[in-house]
DNA sequence: TTTTAGTGACTGGCTAGACAGTTATGGAAG
DNA sequence: CTTCCATAACTGTCTAGCCAGTCACTAAAA
């Protein structure tokens, strides 16, 4: 076997491009990326093909990690408002714990460069949270509502108060309270 | 006085402009956008100094007709259920019937050629929802969380609806009223 | 005649990705 | 154990193409 890839350049090259997304847009050029990294700009290449594929893979690991994170150390089959708390402030403290990691997600969710294939799988990496949501949903006033809105309804809530929460880190434990009771309750 | 600047092409611009991000992100080329309004690409830069002036422009823009469509026809005084409900129907039946402006609108709202002054502006041409806002959250369970994060969380439940309502046209009556519901109950 | 809009060819800078040559790796043959 | 070889990663330079903005000129308005 011929010399192997080293995930630590790949680990840098992804934090690097993390880090210049969210400087410099998704126009960060792929040399900046490279030099951050520490790499010359053509080993780029030999870890991704194209900086779609790049981006493509960054935004699934982001998602998948975010998503790991939430659902980190919590039963499955609780579905109590504790439970479903644990979980919320999980996210959260991921949120402000990776405020870079936060904020390169959101642009690459706008972003055309990202595949229906690869909105699909970071979909399924939030499946766990997902089923939590529908039993949540199913028991209260949105049972009627399409299961799709409330994730994406919730989603939104979750957002807006990492943002809040980045912004003014200060009292993020009481933000991150109040968000969750906003979406509690919407749901119930 | 010399010749006068034609609001017509102006308007094009900025049309085009819409169509184009939607199309293609907010790297479309200055000429494509040119040719799409109609005109060589030399007369855009007598319209817009920078390319950047031209997004601006179009943010503020866009953001004070969905501020105006939102509130039009509606009582300044008037803090009931219905009203309110009233505004939000307005507000989503634009998002509807304008799609491209939506969602033009979002991917301007992450760029980093939005200026802080920018944003600024059309904050302020969202005024007359943030007064009305504030009246609801004073009488809630949310009289302790700040304004701008009770506004942060209405933005995100009604850019969520307005994706799920575009998303499925076919329910967007009832998509408009769950959104809506869900939206009222978090602060009352 | 003055002033400014209109026009489209042009350019300078930038960037994704190719490429040709180099080097590390590990297995196989002797 | 040593030599050799096949493979694929590594590297820095190069280039073809693209694009924002310019400019020299023309047209229109007053």
């Amino acid at each position: 076997m011929p010399r192997a890839r080293s995930d630590d350049k790949r680990s840098a090259i992804l934090a690097a491009a993390t880090h210049l997304i969210v400087a410099q847009g998704l126009g960060a050029p792929t040399m900046g990326i490279a030099r951050q990294a520490g790499i010359p700009n053509g080993s780029l290449f030999t870890y991704f093909p194209t900086k779609a594929a790049l981006f493509n893979q960054l935004y699934l690991e982001l998602k998948q990690e975010m998503a790991a994170a939430a659902t980190a150390n919590v039963e499955q089959s609780d579905f109590s408002r504790e439970h479903f708390f644990q979980i919320w402030h999980n996210w959260m403290h991921w949120a402000v714990a990776f405020p870079e990691k936060r904020k390169a997600l959101t642009q690459l969710d706008v972003s055309d460069a990202i595949t229906p294939e690869t909105r699909a799988a970071a979909h399924r990496a939030m499946r766990p949270l997902g089923a939590l949501i529908e039993h949540c949903r199913a028991a209260g006033p949105m049972s009627k509502v399409p299961a799709g809105f409330v994730a994406m309804l919730l989603n939104a809530a979750a957002d807006a108060t990492m943002v809040f929460m980045t912004q003014d880190p200060k009292h993020a434990r009481r933000h991150c309270k109040d968000g969750f009771d906003a979406a509690w309750r919407m749901l119930s």
